[in-house]
RNA sequence: GUGGAUGUAGCUCAGUUGGUAGAGCCCCGGAUUGUGAUUCCGGUCGUCGUGGGUUCAAAUCCCAUCAUUCACCCCA
């Protein structure tokens, strides 16, 4: 055997055995999408790297250790994206999009991390994302979360998720909580792990949501965020939970929940899952006002979220396979002998020409009447549609049905089309 | 990036204290000279992840390396 190239690390193929699992959750995702009024962007998986640094944040794990960044050939520092905000809202900008009014996107594409992998972790995978932008209320956010409600029940796996979430209140607020936080930390120094005491002063926050069992004594006794929220941030938060009450959706609210990019701001939010072992996190979004000015367009309010498709087909694969549909063939054509399979490839197009809708394999590969029924039965078509050179002989073509009781029948060829349509 | 586990046929795996490889599934042929999920018979398939070392002899022991996987980190 001559060495074979391997797929670069982390990258992950998708095979037919399991497409059909991506075309059902796509189609999910357009039907919902168009019943909530949200319209689909797509943009660059490349992007000049200054978006994600000045949009993501200098000092995130993301920006600092995780991108494909690169040169490209006029000497710009390319990079691929390592999530789908940024991109949308520089394309916004750009092409005038959000001037003075409201957008409802949404994006499907690959994404690049390079993390190492592992099951529901690869270095290239898909996120699914609402951007609603121009749009300050938490009316939108609770909108958002009753989409992802539907999704789930859709999916069947709502009761395998559990929704937390939490506010980070104004930039105000947040400055306010990061000092007093890196006061507290500092205090207590001599207990912190060495991740921690890395982050102190770098991104503070994310101490919280520390996973070390040692550390879980002096993360529970820090000070909490809720109790350094202004009025609005208050309000604004108390509202959402508020309209999240009415509408009957179970949440938790996590008061650890940090995000690990820079521009939320209020509302936060996860959704996560003890199905899927370290990679629980399986959507999670929040509100991001300051980052469009951060880009250079006009200060607009904007939230939105971002899910993992491969986490999310994890849990259907495990909890609702039931649903899924195979795309199986309906005909599967025998074809036996040299003048049969010539006829019987134009025989076949005839049938596509009248019956657009109908799935057909014509066997191509010859074989005898034992193997070519083998594979017709492994198809998993319904009918065989049987042409040898008895047949090709008398201008007529069997039919026999793979699936149910009914007798086998040759007719007439120039009969086929009325009898596949009965 | 750190730590653990695992790499044997296309797939799932077995391989006893080192003696140059086996099963099931799949695929192909036959029993049934034109009829498919059963049964029976036969057959193809491997530089035992890769490279090096120890040994008369390595899938087996040692080292390195690559890949997969689990956890940490991080995140969707």
């Amino acid at each position: 055997m001559t060495k074979y190239i391997q797929a670069v690390k982390g990258m992950n193929d998708i095979l037919p055995e399991e497409i059909d699992y991506w075309h059902f959750l796509e189609a999910e995702l357009r039907k919902l999408t168009d019943v909530y009024g949200y319209e689909e962007i797509r943009t660059p998986i490349l992007e000049k790297t200054d978006l994600f640094q000045r949009s993501i944040g200098e000092v995130t794990d993301i920006v600092s250790k995780e991108m494909y960044t690169f040169t490209d050939r006029d000497n710009t520092s390319v990079t691929m994206r390592p999530e789908g905000t940024a991109g949308v809202v520089r394309a916004g900008i750009e092409r005038g999009l959000f001037y003075n009014q409201t957008q409802r996107l949404w994006y499907l594409g690959p994404i690049f991390r390079h993390e190492r992998p592992q099951r529901g972790r690869y270095r290239q995978f898909y996120q699914f994302g609402l951007e609603a932008i121009g749009f300050s209320s938490p009316e939108v956010e609770a909108e958002q979360i009753m989409f992802l409600v539907r999704l789930w029940k859709f999916l069947g796996i709502a009761n395998r998720l559990e929704l937390q979430i939490n506010s980070l209140g104004t930039t105000e607020c947040r400055t306010k909580y990061r000092y007093v936080l890196i006061e507290y930390l500092t205090k207590h120094s001599d207990k912190l792990d060495e991740d921690s005491r890395v982050r102190l002063n770098k991104n503070p926050l994310r101490i919280l949501d520390s996973k070390n069992p040692a550390m879980q004594e002096i993360i529970a006794a820090a000070p909490v965020m809720s109790d350094y929220l202004n009025d609005v941030a208050k309000q604004h938060f108390q509202r959402l939970q508020e309209l999240l009450n009415a509408a009957e959706i179970n949440y938790k609210i996590n008061t650890r929940l940090v995000r690990g990019l820079d521009y939320y701001s209020h509302t936060v939010f996860e959704w996560v899952t003890e199905a899927l072992g370290a990679q629980g996190t399986v959507a999670a979004g929040g509100r991001y006002d300051i980052l469009i000015e951060q880009l250079g367009g006009q200060a607009t309010a904007a939230f939105g979220f971002a899910m993992g498709m491969e986490r999310i087909i994890e849990l259907v694969k495990e909890f609702s396979a039931n649903l899924i549909k195979p795309n199986n063939p309906d005909i599967y054509f025998i074809l036996v002998g040299d003048q049969a399979q010539k006829q019987g490839i134009i025989l076949a197009e005839h049938i596509r020409e009248h019956l657009p809708n109908i799935k057909l394999i014509t066997n191509t590969q010859g074989g005898s009447f034992k193997n070519q029924f083998k594979r017709a039965d492994k198809s998993a078509a319904t009918i065989a549609l049987i042409l040898g050179e008895d047949e090709v002989v008398a201008g007529k073509v069997t039919i026999k049905y793979l699936r149910d009781e009914r007798p086998q029948q040759t007719i007439f060829q120039t009969q086929l089309i009325s009898c596949l349509k009965a």
